[in-house]
RNA sequence: GCGAGGGUAGGUAAGCCAGGCCAAAACCGGCGGACUUAAGAUCCGUUCUCGCAGGAGUCCAUGGGUUCGAAUCCCAUCCCUCGCACCA
């Protein structure tokens, strides 16, 4: 942490907040942060990004506006703060440890309330101390009343909309804590998913016996089900029916919206050998297999062994006892590479022993996969593809045949993290964003061809997401958050609440002064859709039209800035949710998406303490050297890895540059090379300025320091002796200033004042480039200087003889007129030939065409610009050499002699070509 | 598994869309040197191989292909990152 950087974050308190005015404004945000915790360096960079950039508009004259609020709805802090009254060590020691609280405040955190409150607090004066140039007159927090009414205004408007539908759902759930859960509170199980399964339904006796199944294709398959002999099921009555199931099941068919009441017990054994009936198998048996699992579905399974290995092996186990030898597989489905009994094949050529040999899960995921993707069903049954077929009968084992729908974990052991065994529940009730709909969805693609997007690549991710996105369980019930206004039994869900919030940043500072009653949906229908009167509001009228007029002045965002793994749901969420509240002229404008941050090369993790606290950068190395280095080692959309030897190293620059200001600061001598350097940094001001355009921060930094550092370096080659400074220096140092503001604002600023400057430096203009000052044939003639200099160096190296002089040997100028000819013909084929035809040129014979391979030669390894410049500036080699025989003989310590190639007669002379002048050393 | 993106010299990374500017920018690291009592900082040189003349050879995940010419275009394979939902 340097001394200026105290001072100057003291003094930029206020001096970020933005108000309409006359100019033009631009308006950036950025995805507000959940304040459970600290912050560390990939999170800097989520809002340094924004920063710097919010910081080059505001030089390029913008009003920006740039502002921040805590997303503080949801569940997580709740499930803190109870695992922290609970004592539990991990999460304290989390706490106590990484994040450093203070025991006092640590003691407070058994009320949620206070974690969001001190850690909104750090946030704000962490992001303080790097500077970020925020209007902190805007903070809110999502559970403050003003927003809740402006959340309730919001879903008022997508209910009129028919965006949001009732329905059933299933969910996590856990019965001991009776709440649903999400996968950050499950001490097993996080990736569990939620499968759906057709209950087919075997009669039998009058009772119906359910099994659970995937494949409801292979129906006409099933020659037997198998129970489990030794486990106790349950006689049960299911909405008035008399079913059997496992006492597991009995339990979950129970929470998935259905009366279950209990009638009695059989055990497994019982039902061995009975007959069971379905319309697509007939009558088949019950055989027993230990393999059956009472806690996965129903308990009770129902076999296809030509097309499931776990049955085709449980049976060919039970026949080779000379059981059941009556019993063949049923084939159903024809698939590439695999027999008649795709089962059979698979079992055979794998040499798995028996139905406990762990390989039977691969196994069966062969063969359904296999199936599924390029099986096709017998022309009995239907003659479709499988993935058809599965559909289909889906359908009609729903509506023909009684199947009902179970819903099941994919693993097992779902665990609650307190204790108590997970289920899956069907909500009923619950409310949904209908993200399905057709006619949203192309509304929102349609929208999502005028955002800009960056980087380019990820617009596809967008357009799937899009095509992906189903209906959104949009409420909960439990948590902090907003009751929906029609329904109070209910909140809104987290990501629901966060979608249009940015538009309520526009005018936040005024709205959290007003009575919260007062924000009426009639206030707020003529702030944000000048709907209605502002007379007769609860609020004045010309407090409601200074609102309005705010709005409009800073509404649409320009752009939003969030990490990609927010594609998925809040980013296009939030696109949906413009498109249905707010007129066309309203909607985003773009969008910025980041990479992800690494630590040594090691994914950045507080769970795992792989992280460096924000903070503590700060403090280490300053916030400048933080600010420079995760803006400036990757692009923004790249994976940035933060390397402590590349970040010190940063630092060093920094200071390279400030030296490099403050000794130019007391100079004025002027010197011959000083115009190229100036004209030169039109060129990186240009390059740079394009850069930022296209938020490229770390080309920007490419062209905005180390560029000018490296003609810098060339500049100080070209001056006498020991200088390493002059006027010229001392006249770039301003524009260099303001070009690096943007990165490190706080170094800037001391520069700026002790330049004698007036002011803020982020106020500044941003540096423009200067044609007038463009000098093409001075920088042509360095850039020939500098690769002569180069070749000769590279002869040195090689030849052993003591050197005692050298000589340039000038292309004559008929070699520059073959190059001009060169360059410019459209077809390098036939262009020698076309030289050939000149008079002038046919009688140098052979010299001619020497000449003209290797100029054709010559001008692949130069750059374009420079062939361009060759072509277009004429200068003088001679003049050039002449001017700097004092630099060039100093450099190598060598007397010079320069000599036109022409009026020599040295073998080497000839080689001597335009822009590449024949050397010798002797 | 599915969807999106990516693999470039010791590390980060530019170049790829618009094929010859490419042995491939820049930064870091390594090595050598200058300065210094020393370290750090700074500066100079060097960092694929070969070469006593500014050059040549091999190279851009792997294997094929297109082309006079490929890091760049096409195909296949392998590997990595992100997302896959009711959670911020």
């Amino acid at each position: 942490m340097r001394e200026y950087e105290k001072e100057y974050r003291e003094s930029w308190t206020h001096i970020f907040e933005a108000d309409p005015g006359e100019a033009d404004k631009f308006y950036v945000n950025v995805a507000y942060p959940y304040p459970s915790g600290a912050m560390h360096v990939g999170h800097g960079r989520t809002y340094i990004v924004p920063d710097v950039i919010a910081r080059y508009y505001r030089m390029r004259g913008k009003h920006v506006l740039f502002p921040m609020a805590f997303h503080v709805t949801g569940t997580p802090v709740i499930g803190i703060s109870r695992r922290i009254a609970n004592g539990d060590e991990k999460t304290i020691s989390l706490y106590r440890d990484l994040y450093r609280v203070p025991e006092d405040v640590l003691e407070k955190f058994v009320d949620p309330d206070e974690i969001v409150r001190h850690f909104s607090r750090e946030y704000e004066r962490v992001m303080r101390h790097c500077g970020l140039s925020i209007d902190w007159r805007r903070r809110f927090t999502t559970v403050y009343p003003q927003y809740s009414k402006f959340i309730e205004w919001q879903y008022l408007h997508l209910m009129e909309g028919n965006h949001v539908v009732r329905g059933a759902h299933p969910v996590k759930y856990c019965p001991q804590c009776d709440n649903p859960v999400g996968d950050h509170d499950l001490l097993e199980g996080e990736k569990a998913e939620i499968v759906k399964f057709v209950l087919i339904m075997f009669k039998w006796n009058g009772f119906m016996i359910p099994c659970a199944t995937l494949r409801p294709e292979t129906t006409y398959g099933v020659t037997n089900l198998w129970i489990n002999p030794d486990v106790i099921y349950r006689k049960v009555i299911v909405d008035g029916q008399k079913w059997i199931l496992s006492p597991e099941a009995a339990k979950k068919i129970g929470l998935q919206d259905h009366i279950v009441e209990e009638l009695g017990e059989i055990k497994g054994s019982e039902l061995v050998d009975e007959k069971v009936s379905h319309p697509f198998c007939g009558e088949v048996p019950v055989l027993p297999a230990t393999f059956v699992d009472s806690d996965m579905a129903t308990g009770i399974v129902m076999s296809v062994p030509a097309h499931a290995p776990f049955d085709y092996i449980a049976l060919r186990d039970l026949q080779a006892e000379g059981e059941y030898t009556s019993i063949e597989p049923v084939p159903l489905i024809v698939v590439d590479g695999y027999g008649k009994f795709p089962a059979k094949d698979a079992v055979e050529r794998s040499g798995v022993r028996d139905q406990n040999d762990p390989g039977m899960e691969t196994l069966t995921q062969e063969v359904y996969s296999a199936e599924f993707s390029s099986g096709r069903m017998l022309p009995q049954y239907g003659g479709h593809p499988v993935k058809i077929a599965r559909e289909e009968f889906s359908q009609i084992m729903l509506e023909q045949h009684g199947s009902l729908v179970m819903y099941e974990f994919d693993v097992r052991n779902v665990v609650c993290r307190c204790g108590g065994d997970v289920f899956v529940r069907i909500l009923k009730d619950q409310w949904f964003l209908q993200y399905s709909d057709p006619v949203w969805k192309e509304e929102v693609h349609e929208q999502l061809r005028d955002i800009e997007i960056v980087p380019a690549e990820v617009r596809a991710e967008f357009d799937r997401t899009v095509d992906w996105l189903n209906d959104w369980a949009c409420t909960r019930r439990i948590g902090l958050g907003t009751k929906l206004p029609w329904d109070k039994n209910w909140l809104v869900e987290p990501l629901s609440d966060s979608t249009i919030y940015m538009a309520f940043y526009t005018i936040a500072h005024k709205l959290i002064e007003l009575e919260a009653e007062k924000l009426t949906p009639e206030v707020f229908d003529y702030i944000f859709l000048g709907i209605g009167s502002p007379d007769n509001l609860p609020l004045d009228k010309e407090m409601v039209e200074d609102l309005r007029s705010e709005f409009l002045y800073w509404y649409p965002y320009d752009f939003r800035f969030s990490a990609k793994d927010l594609i998925s749901n809040h980013l296009t969420f939030q696109l949906f949710h413009h498109k249905a509240i707010f007129p066309k002229e309203l909607q985003p404008k773009g969008m910025v998406v980041f990479g992800m941050g690494l630590l040594e090369g090691a994914k950045m993790s507080s769970s795992k303490g792989n992280v460096i606290l924000l903070e503590d950068a700060v403090e280490d190395v300053g916030a400048d050297t933080v600010r420079m280095f995760l803006v400036g080692s990757a692009e923004p959309w790249q994976d940035f890895d933060w390397r402590r030897e590349l970040v010190s190293s940063t630092r060093k620059q920094i200071d390279r540059f400030i030296n490099t200001i403050e000794e130019s600061s007391d100079n004025d001598e002027e010197y011959p090379i000083d115009k190229w350097l100036i004209s030169r940094i039109q060129d990186h001001i240009a390059n740079a300025t394009v850069a930022m355009d296209s938020f490229q921060t770390r080309q920007a930094l490419q062209e905005a320091y180390f560029a000018i550092e490296s003609d810098l370096k060339w500049y100080r080659k070209r001056l006498p002796g020991d200088v390493r400074s002059s006027a010229a220096v001392k006249r770039i140092s301003n524009s260099w200033i303001r070009l690096l503001a943007p990165f490190i604002p706080f170094s800037a600023q001391k520069l700026w004042e002790e330049a004698g400057e007036e002011g803020s430096v982020a106020f500044a203009p941003w540096p423009e480039c200067d044609d007038s000052l463009v000098n093409p044939s001075l920088e042509l003639a360095e850039e020939l200087l500098s690769r002569t200099v180069e070749d000769i160096d590279s002869i040195l190296k090689l030849i052993q003889i003591e050197p005692s002089c050298l000589k340039l040997f000038i292309s004559p100028n008929w070699k520059l007129r073959v190059f001009e000819m060169i360059s410019q013909a459209p077809d390098k084929g036939k262009v020698i030939s076309e030289i050939m035809k000149d008079e002038d040129m046919r009688k140098r014979g052979k010299e001619a065409t020497d000449a003209a391979k290797q100029i054709t030669n010559l001008i692949h390894r130069l750059p374009p610009q420079v062939v361009e410049r060759i072509v277009s500036v004429s200068i003088d080699e001679n003049e050039v050499f002449e001017n700097a025989r004092e630099f060039i003989e100093k450099e190598f310590g060598l007397p010079l002699t320069i000599v036109y190639a022409d009026e020599s007669t040295h073998q080497k002379a000839r080689q001597a070509l335009p822009f590449k002048p024949a050397i010798i050393i002797e």
